[in-house]
DNA sequence: GTCATGCGTGAAAGTTATTTCCGGGATTCG
DNA sequence: CGAATCCCGGAAATAACTTTCACGCATGAC
């Protein structure tokens, strides 16, 4: 399959050039006549511009004829102009890229949708980066580790961190784990009660001070069981109840970007991670489980429409 | 001299897809036929030797015909073969310069729990920029416009989709606007039946064929509400009662790895930029809201140990 | 079970773009 | 001043791309 595009590369025994047309066109420009000139000017000054036009739109551009563009195509050491349009293609595109990452700076109110769009998932990308980095993997795989063997598994968060909570149990009950989310703090209180030595709790609070998640925590501690605190701050309060701390990534925060967001994105991928790392552990089992859930879901579905 | 250039760039008024395209193959796969899919494949497998290539070319190295070439063209959003060549060129070009090739490789039974952390950022990072990549912004546009003006916004979503609406809902009643995730079916298609012209009605489905997710948008639609999709399939029956459309981008699943995870990535990105839109829109009331429910849950935060 | 319908598909015709060829005309050197 | 050279653009020839059309397969209806 792919040997066959290899050849054609491996054909050409000249790559032509990359990025360093500007340059070519610079130094060939002496050995050129006057409308070749004219060619060589018009690509290199506008190279995005120039791939986009066929031959004789380019030789009329120029006020030449297209047998002109192509010797200079030629010139220019490709085989002919559309391989020389090609590689303007290539070069636009490269240019293009390159003034793109200037998108670091804060979202602002009157950003135009499509900024919104590429700044947000650009911080995103980097909260992730950031999470992955800072991630105490011996941490994890001792979670990781307890959760496999709990009896049953308890989590606490409320606010925006409830969602990541619930998402978390949904994930383990799908591959046969006894989990809770609790976002009612009274109700948390109570069941964390019942956990004893073998357990896990796990409390989610990013600023790691929220009292409502603490507390079933401390609860959860003291009857014996494995606590893990998932917090943007190893050394806030919820750490003191905690074996094991997952430290999500605290990244910056605008007035229109609350740091729930951000938060957010970062304890989703710690708490993947954990899942993950469970379903490893457990593949004999987990692996039916998720096949037969899916089976389950499939007449939920209405009969596709394509193929 | 130049302004013929310049018309031929506002002639285009959709400039298809620059980076975008390994996402909009992913997109459209399930849209494709056999035979285009064979095409995509190859295409997205290896910009750079397909650019290389003629239709004819291609053609005969994936086994089809010239004519499937230019549907598959077509399909990914270029008047034709030639144009999609231009930016496969293009994309080539970019991923030699850029560092990063692509590191794809599954997440296996065996693994480290650290490559997990890194494959799993990774992955979801990349799903974050084939979102952004793919989102039609003038939609987004839209929905905001509508969400901003409703008398009231009712979300649906099962599974782990309601974890999505539930969090677009948490965050729009933050910044005063009447948002109700509904997760009950039942309850759903009741206070769809409610909703008038003017409100607006969001379904979130990965698959689109959720019929639970359905029917209340269908229900919504028929009243006059403005309907929004946020799903992975454009072309699925959810967006038969849509108003608006959002693409969230369909990542590559694996055993372990279900479709839930990266589909939930995508889709918080998508209710993120909805959001943010909305708060630019609303900013006057919007920012004092944000602020006022911080102070509303500081008390709920123990005293903070550290600065 | 049979027929009708629609859709995916590739072969081939048709169109456009690219390359090659050729002769006019300008420039330069003898 | 004349002749040789070579640049240059028009037009034919070729290659690439696009469109059309008809066949065959599958799906659903009767």
């Amino acid at each position: 399959m792919t040997q066959s595009v290899k050849e054609i590369f491996s054909g050409g025994d000249a790559p032509p050039a990359p990025a360093a047309l500007a340059a070519k066109v610079r130094t060939l420009a002496p050995t050129m006549t006057r409308s070749m000139q004219l060619v060589a000017e018009a690509v290199a000054g506008d190279p995005a511009g120039c791939a986009a036009l066929t031959v004789t739109g380019l030789a009329e551009l120029t006020g030449t004829s297209e047998a002109t563009v192509v010797r200079t195509a030629r010139l220019l050491g490709y085989p002919g102009y559309r391989d020389l349009r090609l590689a303007l293609a290539g070069l636009a595109a490269q240019q293009e890229s390159g003034r793109a990452p200037a998108v670091t700076a804060d979202i602002a109110v009157d950003d135009p949708i499509a900024d919104v769009v590429a700044k947000l998932a650009y911080d995103e990308q980097q909260t992730l980066a950031d999470t992955a980095a800072g991630l105490d993997t011996v941490q994890l795989g001792a979670v990781v580790s307890a959760a496999t063997a709990a009896r049953r598994i308890d989590i606490y968060g409320v606010g925006a961190s409830s969602l990541v909570g619930l998402d978390l149990a949904q994930k383990l009950l799908r591959i046969g784990l006894i989990a809770h989310a609790h976002t009612d703090p009274h109700l948390a209180v109570t069941n964390a009660v019942q956990l004893r030595p073998g357990d896990v709790a796990i409390a989610i609070t990013h600023s790691g001070s929220t009292g409502d998640a603490i507390e079933p925590l401390r609860v959860a501690f003291d009857r014996g069981a494995t606590t893990v605190a998932i917090t943007g701050r190893p050394d806030a309060p919820v750490s003191q109840y905690a074996d094991h701390v997952l430290t999500t990534s605290t990244a910056r925060e605008s007035e229109l970007r609350p740091a729930a967001m951000s938060s957010r994105t970062s304890q989703l991928l710690v708490v993947d991670c954990l899942f993950i790392g469970v379903a490893q552990r457990t593949y004999e089992t987990a692996a039916p489980a998720l096949s037969a859930s899916y089976e389950a879901l499939a007449h939920r579905h209405s009969p596709r429409n394509t193929r």
